[in-house]
DNA sequence: CTCCATCCATACACTAATGTATGGATCAAC
DNA sequence: GTTGATCCATACATTAGTGTATGGATGGAG
């Protein structure tokens, strides 16, 4: 058969960040991988020393996405602290995002290393959401609590399950936004 | 060898518990059970059908202990609302409880059958909120925007890892309360 | 047109688990 | 003291993955 797809390193990583994204660090396998990259392992290990080697890369690639790029993107487009603040939610945890992020979350609670590595990225995001919400609230508390409220709305609204009645769950969220920026 | 010991359904369910609280539904297997309880994979398939069938159990066990159980006590101690909701909070996600609390959230995310079940436990909860928020606030909407705001802020606080400058986690935590509260 | 870097296939040895089948062992009740 | 319910050990067949070794195939640079 021939092969006349090149399937470089980096096609190895998104395919695995997709993987890790739809089931977790366990369903990180390099067969299966190589199965849906349509070759088989042969060259997975010409590129990685092993499997460990492909999920630190995978971090690695995760971290500066979710991060550096996300706020570089909000301030280009301007705008006062509470529009950014909105823009910041949305692109953090955006369709792509988010279930890689949910992911790594989960992972980090039996794993150091990515527990680390979270932090480095949660500690980015808390700065960036504190110094947005220091520019219309006075009081370090006052900020610390609705940094930490904002960010925990971001999560609880993926990792829940609860219904709201007649409201939709956008419409809750709404209203639970306009009351921390309030 | 002699097998002096008994080992019960419930304890092959127990044991299980605390292997996906520790490190989800992947590491629960039969095999490193079978050893944890100084047997081998003999009885399990006396008492089960099948691997699934232990899951199954697992999260009917599970149900059980993080709604009812947990109301109920609550009730029992009495108190006003503000502190059964502090109460309500601190008993869902005691040291127990927790880590298979969060460990379900995240299987829920790409198992059907689990989400449905973690939405009965959460909707279960959510009306406990609201009905104790409704004690001290008026309007539907800000009774369900503080509903949802609590319960996040109860999840992102375990699955969040940033640091909060001088403050502690508790501290910071205790803020947020306080203001959701109010 | 040849050579070299890059990538891939195949075969092999190994590990860890699942589920099945079967023959016990132990204890309580009768 | 026999019997039956409950639980356990062992052996077996099977599946799915890891990592290694080796011999290619492909295509652009020279």
């Amino acid at each position: 058969m021939a092969a006349p797809t090149r399937t470089p390193r980096s096609r190895w990583v998104e395919e695995a960040l997709g993987a890790l994204a739809a089931g977790g660090p366990d369903a990180v396998r390099i067969e299966p991988l190589a199965k849906s990259l349509g070759v088989t392992r042969g060259g997975f290990y010409w590129h990685f020393e092993d499997r460990d080697a492909l999920l630190t890369e995978m971090l690695e690639t995760w971290e500066r996405a979710a991060t550096d790029e996300v706020i570089e993107r909000v301030e280009r487009q301007g705008g006062d602290a509470r529009a950014r603040l909105r823009r910041a939610g949305a692109l953090t945890f955006s369709a792509h995002l988010l279930p890689i992020d949910l992911a790594v979350r989960n992972w980090s609670r039996h794993d150091p290393a990515v527990a680390e590595r979270l932090r480095r990225v949660d500690n980015r995001r808390m700065d960036y959401l504190r110094e947005l919400f220091g520019a219309f609230c006075s009081g370090e508390g006052e900020i610390e609590a609705r940094s930490m409220l904002a960010f925990s709305l971001l999560i609880g609204n993926h990792f829940m399950a609860a219904d709201h009645g007649p409201r939709s769950r956008a419409e809750v969220l709404e209203l639970a936004a306009s009351w921390l920026l309030a």
